[in-house]
DNA sequence: TTGAAAGCGCTAACAC
DNA sequence: GTGTTAGCGCTTTCAA
């Protein structure tokens, strides 16, 4: 692509390392040698070489860089970039980073394992010096191929790998922490709406949450009046929860919809047949996404400190990229914060 | 960075069009034209390259295909990936690329002109092909700039340029259409909220967005009784647009919130002083965004049809990388959105 | 401490 | 129709 000026109809050319030296009279070599901030450099020839790449307005050109070196730049999978969750990561993660000249891409790989696996190619194939993966859907051997290609930090699964690094909340102690304040409340026939997936991987969210619920409950005594409704966490899985709940036999006074996003669709079909929350029963979410501050919402859920998550993701990857070859595997607390979804049973909810 | 193998120990190095070349006993160059789709190939030959594409697993690097050709790839600026209109607009984009080998690259850039301006450079250092800019805040020179080194197209500012492409919705209908669905409920005295705006670029959406406002109230003879209340368009924007409104005089009994985001936060507002929509005003915002649908806001709303803008200002980029150099400046018709947050005013809201 | 030169993976002239 | 080769902008040995 050459591009034209359109006023003078010149071609742009962009300014290269080569102009930097010619301009400042050194070698090449020595122009790379001061951009990289690399040893064996006279403070002299320092200076010299960046007032001419501040004269010149120079900016290095990334992909000739990542054909030797590093291209300075992360690679961001996300599902979907809608996620408030996932905007809170980017942030956390471009905080740390930015400082080290380096920059986030972010590309949406949908919801299933194929086209993540497509966009995680495509990440690659950029040249990135590291990926971060929210929440990936594709397998653990899936994630193993990928650290062997480029440095790897996966956010929200609850990996071992030896291979690759981990941050992610304690979704065991955040389920535990939902349930004990719902049977604290009196509540004791309790819901969980579950996340059906295709691929049962056992270090998701999804499956760990669930596990964490099941625990509780038998830690409390109510393995027996605790309910798994399968859905889907998104607002049409919660209006179907919502459904299969309405047509249970023995009520349940209490629901954790597992995601907010859910807890949304729970709240909406049950505001459709003219019951509210909670007085048709108590609800309770998990992320903290900003909606459910709102007051008509105003949902119980748990806050995983996604911009501290970003910050350790980031971190982990400039590790990585550093040179580490062990791994870490991060688990953050989760906070409980309580709205007004969730009351007294014997308030009637 | 070289990776290691975590299980052999051994260098993972990636297959390069060479390798491809030796496994099918081409030159280099003919396989790069297989893989370029050029012409002057013969059908055994393209047969013979694509069988060894195929057995080798090869994924051409995309940093050298850029050095001397395309990187097959756009880049997104978005202010903040959480927004959900965006999210529509990147999958509109992604859907109309992806078949012609294309893939997109999202950077948030934040709300400040500075920071916007430069995430964009970075998006050229990277050698993109195309830049799709979501509502940038850089100044209209700023544009004609970028637009000289890159090809360029613009969402959601109303750009006369002849340098580069826009699509946006048009928002003085957007406006209008609001307006005149209150007026027919019988609402006379009727507040706009504003985005306050540290450069005022008239082409952006928020002063077209009011301009429509004051034009329409004009044009049913209201111009006396609209009330424009200057406030930002987020969350706490909408809590201190709705604070105004409260100490104001001569009450309202419609309010125009210009974006979702700024309704919710009235909404939320009003709750916490326990007033309710529409009983305490009618209210509207701009956007249709997923959350409005939700049974406890149901807000009414225009909607923008992103998914759409997305898909044109694809199709745009593609044309202007394929050598297009005129503009175009395309305008979608917005839809008013009814739901339960507006009301006759004879219903005493 | 500095510079010359090779080469990263690919494309595009140009020759055959 | 196919192959040879120079070169994109940068980094990195290796000499000087």
């Amino acid at each position: 692509m050459t591009q034209i000026n359109a006023e003078t109809g010149a071609r742009v050319r962009r300014v290269t390392i080569v102009d930097v030296a010619q301009h400042a009279g050194v070698s090449t070599a020595s122009a790379s040698k001061v951009l990289r901030n690399a040893y064996g450099v006279s403070e002299a020839m320092k200076q010299r070489v960046q007032a001419s790449m501040d004269a010149l307005g120079y900016r290095p050109h990334r992909p000739a860089r990542g054909m030797r070196g590093r291209t300075f730049t992360l690679g961001l999978l996300v599902s979907d970039i809608e996620n408030p969750f996932f905007s809170l990561i980017a942030d956390g993660i471009t905080s740390v980073v930015r400082s080290q000249g380096y920059e986030l891409l972010i590309s949406p790989g949908g919801y299933d394992a194929g086209s993540q696996n497509a966009v995680i190619d495509a990440l690659i194939d950029h040249q990135m010096d590291a990926l971060v993966l929210i929440g990936p859907v594709v397998t653990g051997a899936d994630l193993e191929r990928i650290a062997g290609e480029i440095p790897l930090v996966v956010v929200g699964r609850h990996s071992r790998s030896a291979a690759l690094d981990s941050v992610s909340g304690d979704d065991e102690l955040g389920s535990a922490l939902v349930v004990d304040h719902l049977v604290a409340l009196g509540h004791r026939r309790i819901a969980f709406v579950a996340n059906q997936q295709d691929s049962l991987e056992p270090d998701r969210p999804e499956s760990v949450r669930l596990a964490g619920f099941v625990e509780a409950m038998a830690r409390h005594g109510l393995a027996e009046s605790a309910m798994v409704v399968d859905s889907r966490w998104s607002l049409t899985g919660g209006h179907e929860a919502a459904r299969v709940i309405a047509e249970t036999a023995e009520a349940v006074t209490a629901v954790f919809a597992g995601a907010d996003v859910t807890a949304f669709g729970i709240m909406s079909e049950l505001w459709e047949r003219g019951l509210r929350v909670p007085d048709a029963y108590s609800l309770a979410g998990y992320d903290n996404s900003r909606m459910t501050s709102i007051g008509p919402i105003d949902l119980t859920t748990v806050d995983q400190s996604g911009f501290e998550m970003g910050e350790t993701a980031g971190r982990l990857a400039l590790e990585r990229i550093g040179g580490r070859t062990e791994s870490r595997h991060v688990l953050l607390r989760p906070r409980l914060i309580l709205r007004s979804t969730t009351r007294s049973v014997a308030a009637g909810g």
